[in-house]
DNA sequence: GATGAATGAGCGTTCATTCAT
DNA sequence: GATGAATGAACGCTCATTCAT
């Protein structure tokens, strides 16, 4: 008797959930080219032949593991999903960014390792800007309508600011005075 | 008549440079690993064995390339070299980073690239922070001095909103604010 | 209720013939080797394993296409089957030739491509010798009673032709000159 | 000291021609698909990565090999180069044809093998027209010339007498009355 | 010093086949 | 009978590196 589709779902999905999981964490410590299907395949346990009934390859897996991830971040962002900011989401902000990047670190270390290097990135640039837009696009609105008085400039800054604060959390999150930053960037934008 | 020592060394440094050069040319624009060989030595004209009389091998090459660019980084760096930051100099530094990156676009993003690729960035991060180390020490006193409260946080955050925004202009230099954001940022110091 | 073993045959025959047409048509189309079990197993709307509960594997298939193909083709010759050809059967048997190719025109295609590969051809060349040589003796006797000199010639020759002709028409149909040829051919042996 | 222009080429021109030797050995004795790089590699007593010197794939290598074989075909057809063809050009001709066959068996035998292989085939097909067509036309002009009714009709039956007979002939050299054939053939044109 | 022919380990990928369900 | 997840050997190909000249 065959298996029914509720079974195949089942085994399907948790299949592709391991070898994404096993993909990222590969790829987030070593790189993406530095990573073989071999590798990622024996390090779930599975044969090189399996990926590629759930991959239609590397790239594939690549951008399903980030927009997979992606979906997960926008869910998480926007708290009452209205579009619009206020000063006390942003703070709330600021605090989250921080939890996702300590929760999701995998991820986000691959996203900053892929975001300098063209040829990884071009697979993913095009969901990381329909991401990064309506975000962009609400900060931009909220500094206008607190009084700054260059609001491009600001949501530029604020972004790179968050950036450059990641990636050196990520590359040292031993060392890293986490909660003193938090405050200095809220206090930035009390 | 037979060369003198003194100018086979010269062409020998020559091409060491042609070699540096024109692989850095490459590797921050196509990315390290699409970078070969062959391309190197026929783009600098010369043949693939010749690179092996120059560098190890193309690990070395990186090597050799970041460790060149931060020795002429750091022997530009702390204007007067007494080791101490006034507040206009500090000023002043937030204006030549950005000319520095200018300047040197195809190593920063090279080195940016690399920053969170544990494997490849070991062999330079101790380079990378015995250059960083006398700025940071600099920037504590500053911050002490300046009466902040936490000179560390303070020094931590520059750090990191400098490499945010030195990253956010080497994506995309053509779109970043770069007048807008520098006044920004002197604004903070000011 | 229970099918009756004879339905349960006529299903089995009938999903046999299903994967043999689908297959046959995609071998023509794409030839042997481009065509996965997989496509084979979707395009027949069944699953991959149950190809194999009717054969045993791809080879498998190949030969039991061809060999059935030959079956139906020698069903339908030799018009009134008392192994004496007269001349109005030969001129008769050059028009159904081409029909025969034709109707059958996945079949002859993938026939002929099979002609000059040993690994595969080995395995039909029995029956296609079977099933040749009464047509060879036929001819033979036939050209030897019409007073032609060196019938086995005449025998070889004939079936080059009609070879050649199958060939040149299968490559390009739409630019064959079929009723010129027919002619042609009809005119050698009128 | 590195080697001169002078012997660079003769160890290309020596390593190239018996890659292609080696190649169109094991692709007509198995055909085109069923010949790996690694098989052909280890027949030519060398590496793979060296094919891909010399050929910049196994398509490529198809496609030398045949174009070669193409050139050397055209280079003793039309003995007097005139672009027309006399009866004794033609009947000389028929003869050629066989004797050119048997010694270059390996690529008519494999040219055969292609011809209904469009995957194949398709590598090769432009030049094979580009072979053909002054072939065609020397043809119809002596056919028209000669008083034929249907040149066209007689150039193309005439081209497919000949492809069937040299398959035929490469099927099993040992059994083919090739004297006897080449007279028959003959004898159509006196 | 300088060359480029030569190597071979390793890559991403395909696909006929197996077998638990 | 029927399914499709799973396997693994083999493929075409790349490229850092070596070394005879």
């Amino acid at each position: 008797m065959p298996r029914t589709e509720e079974q195949l779902n089942e085994i399907r999905e948790e299949k592709r959930l391991l070898i994404m999981e096993t993909a990222l964490a590969l790829f987030a410590k070593h790189g993406f080219h530095h990573v073989s299907i071999s590798q990622i395949a024996s390090s779930a346990g599975i044969s090189k032949g399996l990926m590629y009934n759930y991959f239609s390859g590397k790239k594939d897996l690549l951008e399903k593991i980030i927009s997979d991830s992606f979906k997960h971040f926008t869910e998480n962002f926007d708290p009452n999903h209205d579009g619009v900011l206020e000063k006390h989401e942003l703070l709330q902000f600021i605090d989250n960014a921080f939890d996702m990047i300590h929760d999701n670190f995998d991820f986000w270390k691959l996203f900053y390792t892929m975001l300098l290097r063209p040829s990884v990135f071009e697979i993913v640039i095009q969901k990381y800007e329909e991401m990064l837009e309506p975000l962009y696009k609400m900060l931009m609105t909220y500094f206008e309508k607190s009084g700054y008085e260059k609001p491009h400039r600001e949501a530029v800054f604020f972004a790179a600011v968050m950036d450059g604060l990641a990636i050196n959390y990520i590359i040292d999150p031993g060392h890293f005075p986490l909660e003193d930053i938090k405050e200095k960037v809220k206090s930035l934008y009390r």
